[in-house]
DNA sequence: GTCGTCTATAGTGTTTACACTAATGTCAAC
DNA sequence: GTTGACATTAGTGTAAACACTATAGACGAC
């Protein structure tokens, strides 16, 4: 289990093995992690804090990516000590992460025993999609009201990566990129709120899709998302609004 | 600074002075946190789990209640090591809560400055108003769809406490409950996902009332939510809905 | 052979101490 | 009298150590 993890997120690295025993040092992490014995190259204040910031952030990235590119499956239990080991950090910092993580209800935070990549319940999930529906529309509307040409471009940059993702077979990268759209969209409308909220709707979303789609494998096709694109640029809300629905 | 956040901390335990050399041991806090020097209660571990549980909980309601009742105002500072002093627990317990909150948007958190009361802006205002008024309506849709007596009764005798609050002429906590009152609805309506959102909503809303409308002091009429509460139990959709526009 | 109990180990929760940053107040120079 | 630099102090960020809990494996009883 534990390994599992490690070579979940190893990945992201570009590495590809992932024993336990190995002190492993990935190149990404630890280049922003290295102490600098005797820096020759000093680093202004402001650089070190940015680092220390992004060090954060980046931990977090990366577990969000490997849970929501599937990589990190639902009930995966995530060891604190294991995540620090790869990481290079102490577990306080691990833990800061998974309790951010575990807000945005993407892992399971369960007392005395661990984190646990999250499970929604049919119920819950169920909660989810009419949140979606409701959140939606009203998101393309105001996306539609507010459009400037560096947003459309910004969707159309997008929806290239994705379909970038498709030709290269990447189906990891198509879910990631797929639910990281409708992010995008409610970024792009301009309310924050909307967006915060879209955002943790459609990460729930992916770990959705792999607890109760999984055999039929469904994530959004393409074309759908070319369609929206097409709708909103051409500001038809209501074909965007229709197209969303079906979706 | 650091007095004030005592003494509205201190005035939910009924404490009325607050200086600052003082080692004082607010009595519901010592009560709940008392180590029990040679007990002869003994409790069970699931017992003890459970207080230490609801410790995290319980200075997260008081921060929490505190803000909301306008004791503490936006953009005062919350030190850890004040607030570990007042509840007698230790400053990692305190980054917890404050990260928390946090997270939920009710504190700000600048690095290396520490944990400020939020002050939403202008646009982050509107932002959450046009988010309201996009999920209220929802919110009462379904309410009224999924209609059970005791949901009503539920509603109503919140609806009392608010009431009695006004008659005391306990302004702060009409506020407060009158904010709870819409994250009641939400709840009651019995989707957990607009639920979770609606929460966040309402509780920065207080904030924001605070912050723009201190002047004219309006929080919600009593009568509004009375109507409202009325209209939901006669399963009057469209006037549930208008009502809550209005609002 | 299976079930229950005990023990060892892995893992979490918490505290304490230390390092580093930012802010405040003081003093001197102009 | 005002402004700028310096020292002091308050406060945050981080790590390491310790205490407690749960889990899994071994052993013995039935």
């Amino acid at each position: 289990m534990g390994s599992a993890v490690r070579v979940a997120l190893n990945k992201v690295n570009g590495l590809t093995q992932g024993r336990k025993g190995m002190v492993e040092n990935p190149p990404l992490l630890s280049s922003s992690l290295a102490v600098m014995p005797t820096s020759h190259v000093r680093k202004s204040p402001v650089t070190m804090r940015l680092e220390r910031e992004n060090l954060h952030d980046e931990i977090y990235e990366k577990i969000y990516a490997a849970i929501l590119e599937h990589r990190l499956l639902p009930g995966t239990k995530l060891v604190e000590e294991r995540l620090a080991e790869i990481f290079s950090v102490s577990r306080a910092r691990v833990r800061e992460v998974l309790a951010r993580l575990a807000h945005e209800q993407i892992v399971e935070l369960i007392p005395q025993r661990g984190a646990y990549v999250a499970k929604p319940s049919i119920e819950q999930a169920m909660d989810i999609f009419e949140a979606r529906r409701l959140i939606e529309p009203a998101v393309l509307r105001r996306l539609i009201e507010t459009l400037t040409p560096e947003r459309v471009a910004r969707l159309r940059q997008h929806q290239a990566l994705e379909q970038d993702a498709r030709r290269r077979d990447d189906k990891r990268a198509v879910v990631r990129l797929s639910g990281e759209f409708h992010t995008l969209l409610a970024e792009q409308a301009g309310n924050s709120a909307l967006a915060r909220q879209m955002r943790e709707l459609s990460t729930l979303t992916c770990l959705i899709i792999v607890l109760y789609d999984a055999p039929t494998a469904s994530t959004c096709l393409a074309d759908d998302h070319s369609e929206i694109i097409e709708a909103v640029a051409h500001r038809d809300v209501e074909k965007a609004q229709a197209l969303m629905l079906e979706h």
